[in-house]
This record gives C-alpha cells, structure tokens and sequence, in this order.
DNA sequence: TATGAATGAGCATTCATTCAT
DNA sequence: CATGAATGAATGCTCATTCAT
C-alpha cells in the first residue's frame, strides 16, 4: 500500500515520504477530510511515527504547505532568465508556472484552495508565497514601463492592482487549465500573456479605460 | 439565539432562517468545521427540525450554495443594461459583482472556497452558476469585436480562454479587495476594466502579444 | 449491562446513574486507569450521552467529588446533633463517618485518595469539604475546653494541628477499619476517641507532653 | 538533559539515576501520567535502556517504591536509641519521620499517595513497610504501658487501633506540614506527641472514655 | 409543527513496548 | 553498553443522524 514497504530507514527519507502522502491526501480529500490514518497508510508507516515527526496534524498540514511552496516558487524562479526583457520573463514565469502546477495538482490544491480555507495560521503561510509573487510580476511590469520610456506613469496603486490581477487571473487560469483536457500550460499562457500585456501595453500607452460619468443607475 | 424564538412559523420563511444560519457558518467555519449543533442553535431552532426540513449536512450545504449563486448572479444581471455597449455592460456588471461579494462575505466564502474545496458534487454546483457568468462575459467580448468590426478576429477557443481569465481576475480582485482596507468595489472594477478591456481592445486591433520561437530552452 | 438499559429517561435522572457509574469506576479504577468507555457501559448509555451530560472527563470527575463530598459531609452533619456535649457531638460524627466510609468505599477512595493524588484542581475541590470538617472538630475542641472551665489554655496554632491530627487519624482509621475484616464503625470511632479525647482532656488538664532538652542528638 | 550525559558507566549507577528520575517524576506526576519517555529523558539515557534494567513500568515503579520504603524505614530506624524510654524513642522516630518525609517530597508521594492509589499490587508493597512501622509503635506502646507497670490494661485490638491511629495521625500531619508553611519537623512531632502520649497516659492510667449507653438513636 | 433523548462511527493523539544495529 | 526506528492498542472526544413523543 503506498511504497513498498521498506522497514527501517533514515529519518529524513521517511518523513519526505510522509509528506508526500500528506500532499496527496489532503490535496484530494481536503484538510479536514483528510485523516491521519489515511496518511500514515498511504506514506506506508505507522501512525505514532507520523506524530514522532510530524507533531500533529496541524504541523503536518503547514509542513506540506512550505514544501509546496518552496518546490512552486522554486520552479518559476529557476524557469526565469533574470538578464531577458520583462515580457520573456513573464512568458517564461508563466510557463513555468502552469507546468509546475499541472504537474502537481495535489500541492497546488493544497496550497491554492485547502491552505486559504483552513484558517488564519496557514493561509498566512501561502500568503507569504503570494506576495513574493506579487513582486515579481510588479516589478517586471515596472521595468516593462521603464522599458517602454514611461516611467513615472502608473501610480503605486495601481501597479499592485494589476500584479495582483494578474496573479489571480494566473491562479485561476491553472485550475481551468488542469480541468480542460487539451489545454497545455504553453496556452493557458499564450492566454494569459495575450490578455495582460497588451493591457498593460496600451495602459502603458496613455490610453487608460475610463468609466463612464455617472448618471442615474444608483439601484433604486 | 440567533433570531428571536418565534414558535411556529411557516416553513418557508423557517427555511431561510436556517440557511441564513448555515451560510454564515459555512462561511466563517468551513463545510467541515461547521456542525449541524452549531447551524442549529443560530437559526434559533432544534436540530431534528434542521434534518426534517434539509434532510443532511450535504443537502444543506447545496441549498445553500445555489441560494448564494442564485442571488450573486440576480444581483449581476440587475445590474446590467443590455441595451447599452459592451464596455458599459462589463462594467456596470464588475461593479455589481464587487458590491455583492463585499456586502456578502459569507455568502462568497461559501460560493469561492468552501464549495470548490469540499469536493466535486458542491464544485459542479459553483460551476453551474460560473459557466452562466463566463458566457455573459464570452458573449460580450463577442459584441466588442463585432463592436470593432472585427468579428471572426478570434478563435472560439482563445475567446474562452480569456473570459476565463478575465473572470478568475474577477474573482481574485474580489478576495483582495474584501481584504485590503480601503479599495472599494468602483476602484476594483476599474482596476480590473483598464487591465482587461485594454487588453481586449488591443488584441481585437490586431496586435496580439506572439511567444517567442522556441530555440534553446535548456536554462543553462 | 450496569443498570438495566432502560431508554428515554429524564436528563436528572441519567446523571444520577451516570455519577454511580464513574463514582464507582474512579474509586476502583483510578482516576487515569478508569476510561470514558468503561463508565458509559457501567451507566448503560453510550459515551457521547455521558459527554453530552458532563463535558469532560475532568468535569467528570469533578462531578463526583462534589457530590460524594456533600453526601459525606450531610451524613456527619445529620449524625449529630448540634444542642449535645462536645465530646458526644464528636462520638457521633465519628460514628457517622465511619458508618458513611464503609457503606461508600468507592466514593471514600474518590475523595481520600484519587482527588488528592490528581492534580490541584481536584485536590482544591476535596480541601474545601475537608477544611469544613476540621473546623467543626476545631470547634469541638475549643467547646471541650470551655466546658472543662479551661478557655484560654490552647493557642489557636496547636488548636489547628490537633484537629488536623484527629481528622487524619480519622482517615487512617477509615480506611484501615474498611480494610480489616471484624471491625465496625463503633470500633474504629471508640479507638478513636480513647485516643483523641483522653489525650486532649489532659493536655487541657495542663499536662502537655513536653520534648526532652537536645543534648546531642543531631545526626552527623 | 537530567544528568549530564555520561557514557559507559556501571550498571548499579545507571539504575540508581533511572530510579531518581522515576521517584521524581511519579512523584510530581502520578504513576499514570509520568511517561516513561519523561524518565527516560530525565535519567539521561534512551528508553530501550530503562527497559533492559528495569522490565517494565510495572516493576520501575515497584523499585521505586521499595527504594523509597527502605530508606524511611532506614532513617526513623537510624532515628532511634533502643536504650531510650519509649515516649523518647516515639519522639526520636517521629521526628526523623518528619524529616525525612520534608526531605523527599517525591518519595514520601509516591509511597503515600502515588502507590496506593494503583492497584492492589503496589498498595501490598507499601503496606509491608507500613506494618514494620506500626509494629514498632505497638512495642513502644506496650512498652510504655510495662513502664507504667500496667502491663495487660490494654487488649491487644486496642493497642493495635491505637498504632494505627498514631501512624494515620503521623501520615496525615506529614502532608500538613509540608503543605503549611513554616511548620517544622519538630512542631509537628511536638503536636502529635502531645495529642498522642497524653492520650496514651490517660488511657493507661485506667481511665478510658467511654461511648454513651446508647437509649434513643431516632435524631427527631 | 417541534424537540429532548440517544447513539454508531470515526478521529487526533499518546503510550508502553520492542527490534535491528 | 546503548540507541534510533518503529508499532499495537487504547483513550478522550466529536459529529451527523435518528427515535419517541
């Protein structure tokens, strides 16, 4: 059941491969639903040898949530050229990015929807990966308005508002990726790099969307 | 000791009490960590009425989860004009969802975590009322282009891929803008519309963003 | 299988059984060694109903000191008769105590044994009722005193130590007398009194034993 | 953590930092809740090895208890001048009673408390060093009552509850000094000796207290 | 219509104990 | 002599669900 069942094993071994069955049971089943019975058999071992290292199941849940982020942040980074233009590296992130999650959805599962609904203490956790996500893509589109001699024209705010638009378009775009069969992560972010940077080109541009001058439509 | 202890009432507005209750717990507590005890003496009623009335914690969870899709996308369409342009229609529809989703937490808690994250029965529910939403959007960026005269410009399937992509930053925006003090529905939309219809307008004048030919792609 | 399973019975009731179940458990058990799952089939519900009921294993058990408590503290109290000599009073509580001790052993070793050995909290909750009990004795000793035309002769620190030693002789003899086939209630109190009332009637003749004048006894 | 971890060292060593760390931790936490990962910790030593020396919980803690047993039996025993007159030998005893039970909370808990609070099987174990004691009490009492030249006043039952009640009084005002402050091994001796042999030399004497003919019981 | 009484099943966690080295 | 690795068996506790009234 799970691995063969190899008896007697260095401590760091077995406890990859007690996450690795905690990845792939919580990603599935959910943080809750996920038993620790169930983990213990799936990684192969007892379940007092869980708890010996892994302390609980609290603990066991965050651990699998920095593995995966660790692995996830990782896979973008190392698929990013720093020295290339702003929108290879995006291409590049992006690729990158929905290959790694295609590849694990059980650790993408596990961070994009079991960590944000499980509490405070652990979508603290994947909000501390977000955020160095978030600044990445913000800074690239910073340098994409230096590159395009526009420097001082978007606001702070702003920036923040169309990373994290971005992001989440990202973020949304995986899952409707990993349901659609026939979609690769090379489209999804075709898709995506169509979308947000000829927006952000023609924002760039000086052309800004501007809402239309309010005149009677307060829902009454 | 949520509402008042009224005795008998007719059982649709009973009905209500208790998925006002069930959502606001489902919302805060999680599918999971939610108990029927709890949802019960919120709604100010004995838990075999719960059971008599919704039958099982599962059943309850999907009433729930279509009376919150049901209002989320009323409260879209009344917001929309059909008469009026695309861009207009989009927008007015942003604000309306913003709003909604703000003045709902539980609700969209309910609707964006809980019900993607507890499996495939509540997931299809959610998808059910996302694919009406992702059609809407579909269907404008249609009307944009004939807008533009431009109409066969876009293949079916990249115009999915961006209404998709267009209602994931939806989404997104949403979390963040329930999250970050201070940014309010208008300044999302907005947000949003400058990073989308932009994006649009520039790919439906012909200028989408190419990848770059594939040469070398071991990151040595 | 304890009490015939009787269903559907008042809530005031059930508890009652379910104080018998753990009194008795907890008293032959220990606290530690008795389980949840033992009481509940010795009361004939099911653990979630004792659970529902009492709380906790701690409240439990708390339960159970407190009534045991009360009900020996009322058996004293109502064997005595208030209007009396003292050292009748004191003949007849320890006769009560006795009789009380030996007709509950298993609440006697819930108070005198397992609450002491477990912890503060439980501890604190015997120290009350015992406190109760020494300050009656207390009160038998100095009414002796005045009786005997003798009231100032005690200071109030050896009053305290002489009733403390009395009502731990008592708890001595409890157990003992329940331990030793052959000896009665009246026994163990008429021993009791030999020892303690001659003992005091001399020291308030003003006789005190008094220590021998350290010579050389410290051990090197 | 407890010792400093020294390596290779005699087997009688070894056993002797296990029975410390045992008589501490049964002491402070009861037999159940200590942990023989706790001892084991507290010795300095891996827990296969508490095992190879001791077996068992079971039989650690029945070391403990026959350690303890022999070295307060050892120190009332170096306490005493057999040559003395009995009130100064009772005097002598108690006082080395006193002290050593102030001296070794841990120990004098687990014979007092801890041991007959878990099974017949330990309570055994310390009742053989309780009978030692009250044997020699009972020879001092006769003993005394030979002094007095009133060798056969005393039936044998008598002289046995009285032991008992002296020992249970002794037992008793141990855990009270050590719980109140500022009470010595002295004072509490000087308090029982008082209460005790006062009460003795009356009984001696010739003048008994006698319960009261027992006319109407019915407490109207 | 509405509820107090009751439970089967499951879960996180801990512990005494033992191999294999 | 000494230990890191590992587990079978409980235990306290909770929950969704039902019955009898």
């Amino acid at each position: 059941m799970g691995a063969v069942k190899n008896k007697r094993m260095p401590r760091a071994v077995r406890e990859q491969q007690m996450l690795d069955a905690a990845v792939r049971t919580f990603g599935q089943r959910g943080y809750m639903a996920a038993s620790m019975d169930e983990i213990a058999e799936l990684a192969g071992v007892s379940k007092p040898l869980v708890y010996l290292y892994l302390n609980s199941k609290e603990e066991l849940f965050t651990a699998c949530i920095r593995r995966e982020a660790r692995r996830l942040t990782e896979a973008v980074r190392s698929g990013v050229e720093p020295a290339l233009p702003a929108d290879r590296q995006l291409w590049d992130g992006l690729r990158a990015f929905f290959t790694h999650t295609a590849q694990n959805p059980d650790g993408w599962s596990v961070l994009h929807l079991q960590a944000r609904t499980h509490g405070e203490p652990f979508a603290a956790e994947v909000t501390v990966m977000r955020e160095e996500i978030v600044a990445f893509v913000t800074q690239l589109i910073v340098i994409a308005a230096r590159e395009a001699h526009r420097d001082p024209s978007l606001p702070e705010r702003e920036v923040a508002g169309l990373a994290e638009a971005l992001v989440g378009a990202a973020e949304s775009l995986a899952a409707w990726a990993n349901a659609t069969p026939g979609v690769t992560a090379k489209q999804a972010a075709t898709t995506l790099m169509n979308f947000a940077w000829s927006g952000l080109n023609s924002l760039m541009a000086g052309t800004p969307w501007t809402p239309p001058t309010e005149t009677s439509h307060t829902e009454a």
